[in-house]
DNA sequence: GCGACTTTGTTCCTGCGTTCACAAGCGGTT
DNA sequence: AACCGCTTGTGAACGCAGGAACAAAGTCGC
């Protein structure tokens, strides 16, 4: 049995089509019906052959000499990336970040519904947050079992973060979106992704005080006094 | 002139550096006075070899056949992220996602101290968040100058993340945390670092998806009935 | 004092991602 | 109908990150 094309997509192209589908999402507001490879990659901020080489991995999509048709194209990666059924998603941790991230309206868009936000204080549990009500940590079981949810988002603090991933990988979740600054181990057959604020800031103070390190140096070199 | 060791440390290793200098802490904290590469990178979810190679880049800094001084390790990553002295941050757009970063007490704790809050709608300004006030846009010139903030952190809307790129930079920020789902383009010298939330849940609802599809495959191919 | 064990630091290698460059193909024009 | 310009899709090369294996070095026990 041959593979026709094969379903491995690398992950960093998957990052990119969900890129993509944004800028084509826009474009399609702008009521252009075809972009060029190197329009698409400008909104994107990418490189325009790489870009091809991404959509590449989807078949051929595009018509040589023309372009790319802006709704096909948006129709065939927003396939591929499985946002045309909503997937239902559960939170806990309803801190600050967790507010934040059950009233962000960017996930709704893109067919992301939260359907159960979870916390262990009593004194959180009944507030309603983007139409949500906040419920104890013992409903979550609950919860995912009659949504179905297959994804699941920590937002809770550092010291309760691997108690909970367990709680959701036994409940079902299969994938978990982990925002606390502890490496997760889970179940296999389940996805576990990290998104760390703290480092992403560090890295960018790193960068700068390298930049004027270099540029420190660089001067040293050209003759300046010390 | 030799340069006795590469100033230029990868961005991976960078990023990897600031959950080491974490985990680091963890364990000043628990008392403990040495740890091996493999205590150490397990509690940051890595490789050992790779931890080891990681931390080559900035000079022997273990005993052989002991492992690594928490105290000095901590001291040393400290000094080359150069989380040593703190750092004045702006942040701009105070929606749900600003305010939970303006409020969020992991940045100080690792020397970024938000000096500036700012938004363009008139009905937040005068908000007292994480200890700050939210002022106008209008101000925002002079509190960098005066505060010599270096990062500036977008959270606004994507239609205007540009305009205030634009106004960070031209303000004298030289790096910037995008929170906003577009590509920002900024003069040299200025780097900019993007966090796409959307995308990271894409990317997860994909493996998650790709991984049901695989078993389907697969247990075709092991002969169930289609 | 010496040997064995433990752990670091480095080197090699494999695989992946990115970029460049070119051939193939389609539409418009004469 | 044939030519020309434009754009896609792909093949090759380059650079980089990650992992495994090995040599160097220091400590502990005898």
């Amino acid at each position: 049995m041959i593979q026709p094309r094969p379903r491995t997509i690398p992950e960093a192209t998957v990052a990119r089509l969900a890129v993509y589908l944004r800028a084509l999402t826009t474009f399609a507001e702008g009521g252009r019906s075809t972009v060029s490879s190197g329009e698409l990659a400008e909104a994107a901020g990418v490189n325009p052959a790489g870009l091809r080489k991404d959509l590449s991995h989807l078949g051929p999509c595009g018509v040589r000499g023309v372009g790319y048709e802006v709704q096909t194209l948006r129709d065939r990666i927003a396939r591929v990336l499985g946002v045309e059924r909503s997937r239902a998603c559960v939170l806990v941790g309803i801190g600050n970040l967790g507010s934040a991230l059950a009233d962000y309206a960017g996930f709704g868009s893109r067919g992301f519904e939260f359907v159960g936000l979870f916390d262990a204080a009593t004194a959180r549990i009944g507030q309603r947050i983007g139409g949500q009500t906040v419920r104890p940590l013992d409903e979550l079981a609950d919860v995912v079992a009659t949504t179905q949810a297959s994804i699941g988002v920590i937002t809770t603090p550092a010291d309760v973060a691997q108690s909970v991933c367990d709680r959701l990988a036994a409940a079902g979740v299969r994938s978990i979106l982990n925002f606390a600054p502890v490496p997760l181990v889970a179940p296999a057959g389940v996805d576990v992704r990290k998104v760390d604020l703290s480092v992403e800031l560090q890295v960018l103070a790193f960068l700068g005080q390298q930049r004027l390190d270099d540029a420190a140096v660089d001067g040293a070199a050209l003759g300046e006094p010390a």
